[in-house]
Order: structure tokens, then C-alpha cells, then sequence
DNA sequence: TCCTTGTATACGCTAAAGCGAATGTATTCT
DNA sequence: AGAATACATTCGCTTTAGCGTATACAAGGA
């Protein structure tokens, strides 16, 4: 109970975290799932490690949540304590989710989730299990 | 007209120009009023070119205007044309609110206004007027 | 145990951000 | 016109962020 007090709203950190694209990105395809890494990188086309060191940065500033399942780490997003600073996460996804390239991004997410099984580059990974979203955004 | 659509919307740079602790105290006097450019630099005690090159930051991000009157500049905070940018800025807004440095800050500026002819950093300098403020803020 | 798979981290590099100091520019005062 | 005031911009420097590449780690399968 000693770190109660959670500290870490400083506001700066947090725009920080959100001032990427590519970081924008994933926290827009986790909104509503909890997604595996092999995911992020088939979806983005980006380098295993860029995904993998973004997901990092996104999970130190307290954004993002991680959990193991065999070989397999599946990242969502974690409702910040702060209530100020749950409000502009939950401000921001509102506002990637009108963002085109964004739109593009879930819907080859949602195509992959379909077809899961018939993608050499998803192999047996699990499928995305849904979470809590932030923001409810029509689907196209 | 050519340029109605205002297509500022991306979000990485709103978030760009707020990951600044400077700039961001520069935004939080700047709710509901409209500042001189002395008042910031006698404010934070940061040197003026370090003051102006944030506000020309914030300026370029869309995010605050500027309006000359004789040798002094005036700065406001500018509501974004894009609907989400707009609501990620008052959230922001509410949560420097909390912030207790930027109360601090806020009590100064307040000090400084009524003490205004007797500051000799000042000079002549007109007094601050207000503006729309996004967050209400309860002075306690 | 060794091999493979899925992910994380370390390293070296390049580009960009932020800063202080100096200088430039616009406006007013005398 | 010349000096003073208020602010903006430039320059050189240091720090930090992001990237690709290589490597380490962790778990499961053979």
C-alpha cells in the first residue's frame, strides 16, 4: 500500500508515450482486444523488435498491460489510474478511431482474426480475445 | 476557402507539442485568459527565447493564436478546428488543473495581475484579459 | 538435450529536440 | 533620427528518440 499514491500522473510523460505514430497504432489496434505481438507486426509491416520496443515504451508509461501465455504475449490496454489521464486516452482513441489509416488498420485486423488459421505468419498463435474499449467506434 | 478542410488532425503532432513541461505550463496560465509574453518569462523564470520558442511551437501545432498590440504579444489558447483535437486539449486542460505546480504557477499569475504596476519586470505592460477558459478550475 | 519459435533487449548510428547566447526585428519614446 | 523596449529568430552545442541489426531469453517440441 506504500505505492497507493500512484505518481505517475505527470502529463508530459503521457504525451510522450502518445506522440508516435507507430505507438498510436498499436494502442488503436488494441482498443477493445488484447492482442499477441505476432499480430502487431504482420498487421503494421514492421520489424519484430520496432513493435516489440514500442509495446515496451507504451507498458512503462503505464498505457498498456502484458500478459504471457506460452510462447505468446498478448498486450492491452490498461486504464491509467489517474482519472485525468484515463480521459485523454480514452479522448485519443475516440479520435484515432477517425483517423483513415487507422480504420485501414483494424480492418486488416479484423481479416486477420477471420482467416487466423490459413496465415503462415500467425502460425498457432491464439486469437485475440476482446477487452473493455475505451471508445466504441463504428466499424466503417 | 482552399484550405477549409483543416487536415491538422494528426494526432502525433497535438501530442508532440504537449510531451513539454514548459509547454505545458505555458498552456495552463494561458486558460482563460490571454497572456503577455512577459508575464510567461516573469511566471516560470525561463528566459525569454526559451519562453517565445515554445510559444512559436504551440503556434505552429495550431494550438494557440497570437494578437500584437504595440510592442506586446498576447497569446490565447485556440480552439482546434478538428472536433477530437478540441477534446484531448480541454482534457489536457482539466488535468494540469491537478497539477500542483501548475497551481502554483496559476497563483502567481494571479499575484502578478494585481500587483501589476508595482512589478517592475512588467513595465507597462497591459494586464492579462480573459478569455473562454476550457476547464473550469476551482481556485483552491 | 538440442532445436525451433516467439519475443525482448543491447549496440551503434542518425536525426531531431531543447537549450543558452547572440543577434535580428518591430514598435514606441524622446 | 536615435535610443529603448518587447519579442522573435539564428547558431552551435548537448541530449534524447527512433531505427536496423544482432543477440539474448523463455517456452515448447522432438
Amino acid at each position: 500500500m506504500a505505492s497507493a499514491t500512484t505518481k505517475q500522473c505527470d502529463p508530459a510523460r503521457l504525451f510522450a508515450a502518445l506522440a508516435d505514430r507507430t505507438r498510436l497504432r498499436l494502442l488503436n489496434l488494441m482498443n477493445g482486444h488484447e492482442v499477441c505481438v505476432c499480430y502487431f507486426v504482420e498487421i503494421l509491416g514492421q520489424s519484430q523488435p520496432k513493435i516489440s520496443r514500442h509495446l515496451a515504451y507504451l507498458r512503462r508509461a503505464g498505457i498498456v498491460a502484458a500478459r504471457r501465455e506460452g510462447r505468446w504475449m498478448h498486450y492491452r490496454i490498461a486504464p491509467p489510474a489517474d482519472s485525468c489521464a484515463a480521459e485523454i486516452l480514452r479522448a485519443t482513441l475516440v479520435a484515432l478511431g477517425r483517423d483513415k489509416a487507422m480504420q485501414r488498420d483494424l480492418d486488416r485486423f479484423r481479416k486477420a482474426c477471420c482467416t487466423n488459421a490459413r496465415v503462415p505468419a500467425f502460425g498457432r498463435a491464439p486469437s485475440p480475445a476482446a477487452t473493455a474499449s475505451f471508445a466504441s467506434i463504428p466499424a466503417g
